[in-house]
DNA sequence: GAGTGGTCTAGACCACGCA
DNA sequence: GCGTGGTCTAGACCACTCT
């Protein structure tokens, strides 16, 4: 009946209690957290549990270890949050990096689908951004992100929008996007894709659906992408 | 100039052994590997600095740890293999198992694109094998594998080929796939497509290409896939 | 109960970054 | 030279599996 595991390892609770700190922020992005020792001393446990501890973490990327420095809170900066979670590329690797125009932002109330998606109640408000990403100043992808707002006050009055949105939910409303599920299809452009995206209407076109899940484990964005692969690729390692 | 580093850890040296033994086959796969203690002794190091060799190990999938039983061989059986590398699924998570048809395997000198792909000399011998993959008993992906004859010897002679090819890689030819670079885009179904997959042509495909790399980081396998994802998709996990 | 991996400790020393 | 994380050891005890 009940497979919950009947203890908790000691480094799991320190784990619990500094993934709690960090939520709350009671360390700052890109700031060193206290030493190993310090740690290990304030919880009562020796430094080795600690260590486990902050090494789980450093897998889950949410701290960055420094040999030397400190152990850091890890950062959603342009280019890591931007290539960790944008596999659009270029064939063979090269990394592009993407810009955006004509952005919009409005509030309305959830459409049935996005309820669904972000586990929210229906009816609940939610922010749709959109936009589309340009690589070497041409159009590529139409991207549409919808979050709750409840968890996002006001993000809709922020103008300009800066390039990796998941640095700005860390920073500004202290969300921290540690995972995405993604489906991908492919799709035929509407008339509306080829527009924007200089296409013939028809044209296959790569469909991405993404879920981005935040530290505590809650769904706190779906996203839309529509991408000209005509000289792009998605690019994933599987491992 | 040279900036390797300057040692290389106690841990990592048992590490760099314990993957040559399994590269070569001292223990087979889904055999266990001696315990911790024993290996410790043979080595002349700590448990706990084999047992930091084995945690590498588990990370990367080479063994699995299993409390109080031991520490073993990992294996790309049918249903694991599978899924780890086979990304195709219906909307939602629900997991198909696939089937294939219409199997055909030949030897013959690799195309200019093939050599480049798995690093081959121009003109060596590759064996393609060509499969239609059924989901739900429908045809739903061409799948098109290029292998170097010089590490699987005589497998064009093989019929028929098991579900999962990796695990045959593993346990025929001692060929142990860890990671696949994956590059997707969407494309317009030929006609040959079309009538393999019953289509219309011009419709639009999931296009994957993926270069499969094995434990001695060798380049072992192309395959190019092409997919109807009019009720199917390729779900990915990003973090 | 015996044997395995999993956790935890305490202490030593090493490699690195910086002042 | 000091403080940080990284490695290594030896030994204890715990949780799990099988006999």
């Amino acid at each position: 009946m009940d497979d919950s595991p009947h203890y908790r390892p000691l480094y799991r609770q320190v784990y619990d209690f500094l993934v709690r700190q960090i939520a709350e922020g009671a360390w700052r992005p890109a700031e060193a957290l206290p030493s190993e020792q310090a740690l290990a001393d304030k919880l009562g446990v020796s430094q080795g549990t600690v260590r486990k501890a902050l090494d789980v973490l450093a897998v889950e990327k949410l701290v960055e270890r420094r040999q030397g420095k400190g152990t850091y809170v890890a950062e959603h900066t342009q280019e890591r949050a931007l290539f960790r979670f944008f596999r659009i590329s270029e064939p063979g690797g090269e990394r592009s990096f993407p810009t955006s125009a004509d952005e919009t932002a409005r509030r309305r109330p959830a459409r049935p689908v996005e309820a669904r998606k972000l586990h929210l109640d229906k009816g609940a408000q939610v922010v749709e951004i959109s936009r589309t990403r340009l690589i070497d100043g041409k159009p590529a992808v139409l991207e549409r992100s919808v979050l709750p707002v409840a968890l996002f006050p006001d993000i809709d009055k922020r103008r300009p929008l800066p390039n990796a949105l998941y640095a700005l939910y860390q920073q500004e409303f202290g969300v921290n996007i540690v995972s995405a599920d993604e489906e991908l299809r492919a799709d035929a452009a509407t008339r509306e894709d080829a527009r924007l995206l200089g296409l013939q209407p028809g044209a296959p076109l790569l469909h991405i659906e993404r879920v981005a899940i935040a530290l505590d484990g809650k769904r706190v964005e779906w996203r839309v992408s529509r991408c000209n692969t005509t000289h792009l690729v998605y690019a994933v390692t599987l491992s």
